[in-house]
DNA sequence: TTTT
DNA sequence: TTTT
């Protein structure tokens, strides 16, 4: 078992990039907010935790045409530690959660056009072109998680 | 909500060290079998998961007095992503599980001198001194998740 | 490991009670609305499902205090299965989530009154008197999951 | 979203049944051990939680095939509440996870015949006939889950 | 680099 | 760098 659930909001609008093949992958990070209580806040440390999320296909449009900066979200997945070289030679270790489910919850932030008004992510048409993987190295076509 | 479930087997002991103001930190890596079909094992894709883990205070040494290369554990804990600068000036990322429990499962790995059954982590003497933090930089005193 | 965790929505307010020693315990049903595909909407079958949660304590006064019906929360417990001998003398199980964490999330019915903004639960003063246990028999005082 | 993971042992070996149009069920009840401490073992509380657990298709074959009493599982699922009609005409509840990955742990007991190793649960032969459901009153076979 |  |  190798299992994440996460509940936070997007930092940043969604990443989606296509692989060779024509996979879709959205990327983007999700704030935690910690309880408090868990951290004091009065000793200058971090209120939340930024983590790395990674979703493939149909989910990842859906995602790329749902969510925005600030929208709240459920993530479900598993953490997936990929390794690559860096132009350096030395070895580096990106981290982050493959979701396999993406639940759209209350709150959403406004924005022009019309959202829908949340739910789980299933259905949606597909976006276009590619752009940078903001957490790392190019992800290869084959790594599908599931 | 950030929560992490994994189940597998550590690929080291762990390594116990221990913070200025005396708290013991053991951190170890899973090793998280993929289930078989989740990728195909002909195109040379792991077939694990290896995830750093962090354990804190009493748990820390419970872990590593019971727990060695092999042993078969359930860790829950909640993802954190640490950060440090590199000696070339760059930004480095650190992810890891920071644990809040870890169960001893069944089979466990045969080693001279008797280890209990298996069972929850709790209770257990105080081992001694530090070591290097093999995930990244060096733990701060303050950074106690809970 | 005996965890549960569930998102979704009060079905009603939730009913605060005391038990003779002086404990809250909250009680509430939490809907969960299933995937959409999860089951056919044209064959008759549920598309939520109910689950009876169960609070204790500073947490059940939280709750009692901030959550209305229809309220939106993620809630992190343990499955509890209790038992108890019905008037007929057969025995009845009572299954029952008991929380450990109450998460208020976005979106939050309106009522006369305000409500904080949404957060975790913590911190909060204490209202009054019992009530009946809807869901099954007296939960007894030693009952106390943490 | 509505998750439930279980660690723990079988209490009796899986009892498999066939819905009429063939779908094979099984059930059986998972012990959870309950943390030291979380309940005073001096105060005549249950030291485990006993909940019943049912899995479809083909992974209840593989269950069938390859579990018996004691054997230690780690279940993922889902929360399920049925309701139905009791012979003197009340309403019941019978509350069960609905499973959806079983993973066999180490420890296994022994018994004559070879079982194998532990792993995921997938892959295996098919069993035969029916039984009692001992949870609550017949499954009707269009309630498979996923 | 960070959300509300 | 990896466990069974």
């Amino acid at each position: 078992m190798n299992k994440v659930i996460l509940a936070g909001r997007l930092t940043r609008d969604p990443e989606v990039r296509y692989t060779q093949s024509g996979k879709a992958v959205a990327s983007f990070t999700v704030a935690v907010d910690r309880r408090f209580g868990r951290k004091n806040a009065d000793n200058n440390q971090p209120t939340a935790d930024f983590i790395p999320v990674v979703v493939w296909e149909k989910l990842a449009e859906i995602c790329g045409n749902n969510l925005i900066k600030g929208s709240q979200v459920l993530v479900e997945g598993r953490l997936q530690v990929r390794t690559y070289d860096a132009q350096d030679g030395s070895k580096r270790y990106v981290t982050e959660v493959v979701a396999n489910e993406v639940e759209f919850m209350g709150s959403r932030p406004q924005r022009e056009g019309g959202f829908q008004q949340g739910g789980f992510a299933q259905g949606a048409p597909a976006p276009a072109a590619p752009a940078d993987n903001s957490f790392g190295p190019a992800i290869p076509d084959e790594d599908i998680p599931f």
